[in-house]
DNA sequence: TTTCCACACGCAAACGTTTGCGTTACCTAC
DNA sequence: GTAGGTAACGCAAACGTTTGCGTGTGGAAA
């Protein structure tokens, strides 16, 4: 089991200083061509492959972008995370993805450790329990520090940074405005609590429309959910016998398995019931009926925020104050699950 | 915009030697109590954290691992990236992902990149190309370079080190076994063509059932797919107007898509036709309805991984040289996608 | 007063690179 | 023969740590 050669290894076996050796693999004139022939051949050798720590620390820059996200689990953040990937490494970054699993400490741990010499930078939405917390002095330190941080989609208002976000509360609005123009008249919104700003957002949207409507709100048709894993008794009771003639989710979750309920309630979709959901997953398109959707562009905003991050990190410290939010449309991705009303 | 604070700033401004600085931050004897706290006090106000790289470059270790998978996007394996962080952030490890996107070149940029400096292992599970093209040098290469690697899922029979995987041979077993066992007799099979590892274990496990059944294997009940995206046309053509009361996809995309053409073939689920598929995705759980399956566990693959992938790290290279196989049980998850026929 | 010891701290090397500049040695030209 | 030039290379510092060992200072014991 060989250890990796290092310039030092290479000097002495050709009885060069280690800067001979260095100058010669990048071609310098200073080096006479034979020497440079012998080095570079080597090197092929045994397979040299300059250390990337010795290099980061000698540079100060690592090269490698740091992404966190809320649940690694999740079809959205994945996308996502292919977008900077594949910017990242057209310009030659590197990737660390580390997810906080919604907890706020993991976060902050996460962060530290990446932003103690592993990133350059960060690509970041936040945890559940940040945005609860409202505590963000990781965040803010990290950038204090001169390190560039991007936030996308669960974004903190309150922090100066560039952002990649979809309007939320536009696309909700579309959402529930397609609904309207089919002819739904009661809309039902099944959405998270308050905290969870993407959440506020979308039944804003939702409100907007109706108002846009002449429809008046009514608390019973708006079901805010805590606890996302154990939705399905919830969305169950909440949906049992009530009059409504659509349903807007503000995510995949909460759309199929309020497809499920609906379904075990005997109402078909989308002839009793449309539906629509928010983010446009593998569920939305692979259910049956297969869900009409909200698509977020996943993968344009990991672009978009990867790009930013890139420019931040390339560009001369002079211009940098400047931030920028980037808001990436949204479409409305009309499938099976929502239908012309006849009334 | 203030840099990060350095023990050679801190040793500065105290008027006092790096090497003191770093000792008394390590509380050493050696460093008189009033120092110590004086350079504790001054850290902590400038919130001194140590450079990961420098740690890195000296101790000639990461403390991170490197993950590199096929897709991210890809419920599976992300399940066992979460495997993997639990582990690991336990043992005060990093985790490093990236997806080749089954590319081999990818893969060997990734694995090459990371394998110079940044990681101090790996947890990998190959990409299709590399499993068609037979070239494992990159890995092999890493290997020799004292970096150890774990092997998961989707592995290579030819490389020694240690290896995470299920059974997928006895999974597919079972998994056939269930639909005989409920009384179907005509079972097809959708799995992938044979360069895939696991798809071939799988077929492999099906035909075992079916022999241990003294059911004669029928060709024209064997669908192997090649190009994954695009596979709804193939199977619905396939599944047009054949005798069968059972069909067992290899994986989850192929028993929604069977499910969804079943239905549109005027086909009711269960009731004429079982289905079962393979890995317990978020699409399995939550179709209507809501299909059999083999769980691959994919957190536990994680967690096994990253257990051995850090015993090797951190064991004497004495005992190094033995290589673990660790098979994780599958298990069968009864949903509503199979039923007991009444013959 | 001398000797010794312990305490408190600094020096320097090492990890693997890069790079500006200094240093040879040889050649050319005058 | 000497000065000057140039080609080819080495030195050393720097990035931020850690750590074994050397060093200076002081006090106490003899």
């Amino acid at each position: 089991m060989k250890q990796k050669v290092t310039l030092k290894q290479i000097a002495k076996e050709l009885d060069v200083s280690i800067s001979t050796v260095s100058k010669a693999l990048k071609d310098s004139v200073e080096i006479s061509l034979d020497t440079r022939q012998k080095v570079k051949a080597f090197a092929k050798l045994y397979n040299y492959k300059p250390n990337n720590i010795a290099l980061s620390l000698k540079n100060r820059k690592t090269k490698t972008i740091g992404v966190i996200i809320p649940e690694i689990v999740h079809h959205f953040f994945t996308t996502v995370i292919g977008g900077v990937e594949k910017v990242a490494n057209e310009k030659g970054y590197n990737v660390i993805i580390c997810s906080s699993n919604n907890s706020f400490d993991k976060e902050v741990i996460n962060l530290e450790m990446l932003a103690s010499g592993s990133a350059d930078g960060f690509i970041l939405s936040v945890a559940k329990e940040t945005q609860l917390k409202k505590d963000y002095h990781h965040i803010e330190e990290t950038m204090n520090q001169g390190m560039p941080v991007v936030l996308f989609d669960r974004i903190i208002d309150e922090i100066v940074c560039d952002k990649v976000i979809i309007d939320d509360a536009k696309g909700a609005q579309a959402a529930t405005n397609h609904l309207l123009s089919i002819g739904c008249r009661k809309v039902a919104i099944l959405t998270t609590v308050d905290y969870i700003s993407v959440g506020k957002l979308r039944t804003n949207g939702y409100l907007r429309a109706l108002r846009a409507y002449d429809i008046q709100e009514e608390e019973e048709l708006i079901l805010k959910i805590e606890d996302v894993d154990n939705c399905e008794a919830e969305i169950s009771e909440f949906l049992r016998n009530k009059d409504i003639d659509a349903v807007f989710a503000v995510n995949e979750l909460f759309a199929v398995t309020a497809a499920k309920v609906l379904n075990e309630q005997g109402k078909k979709i989308p002839d009793d019931i449309s539906i629509i959901g928010f983010t446009d997953g593998i569920l939305s398109k692979h259910f049956i009926p297969s869900l009409t959707t909200i698509s977020q562009h996943g993968e344009d905003m990991g672009i978009r925020a990867a790009k930013l991050l890139i420019d931040k990190l390339e560009g001369d410290d002079t211009v940098s104050e400047e931030y920028r939010t980037v808001i990436i449309d949204t479409s409305l991705i009309q499938r099976q699950s929502t239908k012309k009303t006849k009334r």
